[in-house]
DNA sequence: GTTTAAAGTGACATATGTGTTACTTTGGTG
DNA sequence: CACCAAAGTAACACATATGTCACTTTAAAC
């Protein structure tokens, strides 16, 4: 029989939760295993036991956050037509509003040319096509039902969506009414009707 | 009479031009003085000569590169009628596309806890209101032409203008189609007329 | 209670960045 | 051509991050 040993500290939820604090607190450029080690109250060594280096400890989390966010983005199937589908979209992005500082870090992470991490950066690459594939099926039943005009590229009329959890609402407007408004004018455009 | 010294390796502008080079390429979090020194092909210490810490340099270069953007914003003001003023934000904003990146650096300085750089961590802090007010004249243009919805909240609009710039062409569509699209999508909607 | 192996620690060598300072270089002035 | 002040250099002390390793702790298995 095998022998068992000594308790975890921390699990590998601990692990990831902590490195997506630090992530999004300082940024890849200024996460380190110290910081690490503080906020899960180990030594720094402890952390080695379970990754060799802080980039594939970051493109691991990386691959696992995205995929994830891809899952909860592909419950949009569960609604039916796509107006209540454009909402559900809407509203998962503005719960998740931190995931666009994620991918923030994966394009500096893609940037970067260390070649230890080739396999998760190829993982990584193909996360932009995924969420596209994952919510084509929408654009595409909006085109269907004839609501969405068929000329524009999908790619934009995603991207645009997914960008609006970063404009910046400086003068705090009340998020329901600043969501209401994005989705008017993503639908129906900032100008009156000519 | 003053005597004069030996001729500078780096001009002031030089010294910007490479600032905005690494801010660029590494981020806040990994510009350093020695990739600095490095790419102005001087050492290190030269440049403490001019400044003392990265903190100030970045912040002094960030005031200027902003209020040069703002310059260049409050040209819009020399297009007639609300068409034309919208047609020439959204080229300036595709032409100067990596101040969306340094606006990204700005918010990282705004974040951190330094306090030997308040007084430039203030300006910091106006330039989006300076944005917002340079611009405001273009919402109130189309608002009173009656061309852009008057229950919009301005700060919006313009954010919404502003962020398209952060949207990823993934695909490589030609520029003219993506800008022309996307002020299809600002000003008219994804959506088909109902 | 002894054994065992995984979990965790703390110290070490190494690397990189910071800010300072004594020194050298340069080129116009007198 | 000697002076001298600004420009630039290189080395130093210090700080922080990395990755490794011999060592200690822990708790289940026997």
């Amino acid at each position: 029989m095998k022998r068992m040993a000594r308790e975890r500290k921390f699990s590998t939820n601990d692990l990831f939760a902590a490195v997506k604090h630090i992530l999004i607190q300082h940024g890849y450029e200024g996460f380190t295993f110290s910081l690490l080690s503080e906020r899960l109250e180990v030594s720094r060594g402890a952390i080695y036991k379970y990754y060799q280096n802080k980039e594939n400890l970051i493109t691991d989390f990386m691959v696992r956050e995205m995929q994830l966010f891809i899952a909860d983005l592909q419950k949009i199937e569960e609604q039916t037509g796509f107006e209540s589908q454009f909402d559900f979209l809407l509203d998962i992005i503005f719960k998740k509003k931190e995931v666009h500082q994620l991918i923030g870090v994966a394009q500096h992470i893609l940037a970067s040319p260390n070649e230890e991490i080739y396999e998760n950066k190829e993982k990584l690459k193909k996360i932009p096509l995924e969420m596209y594939q994952s919510l084509q099926g929408f654009i595409r039943l909006g085109k269907i039902e004839g609501k969405v005009k068929p000329h524009l590229p999908d790619s934009l009329l995603l991207g645009m969506i997914l960008q609006t959890i970063a404009i910046p609402n400086h003068f705090r407007i009340p998020e329901a009414e600043w969501v209401g408004s994005i989705k008017e004018i993503i639908s129906q455009g900032m100008f009156t009707k000519s």
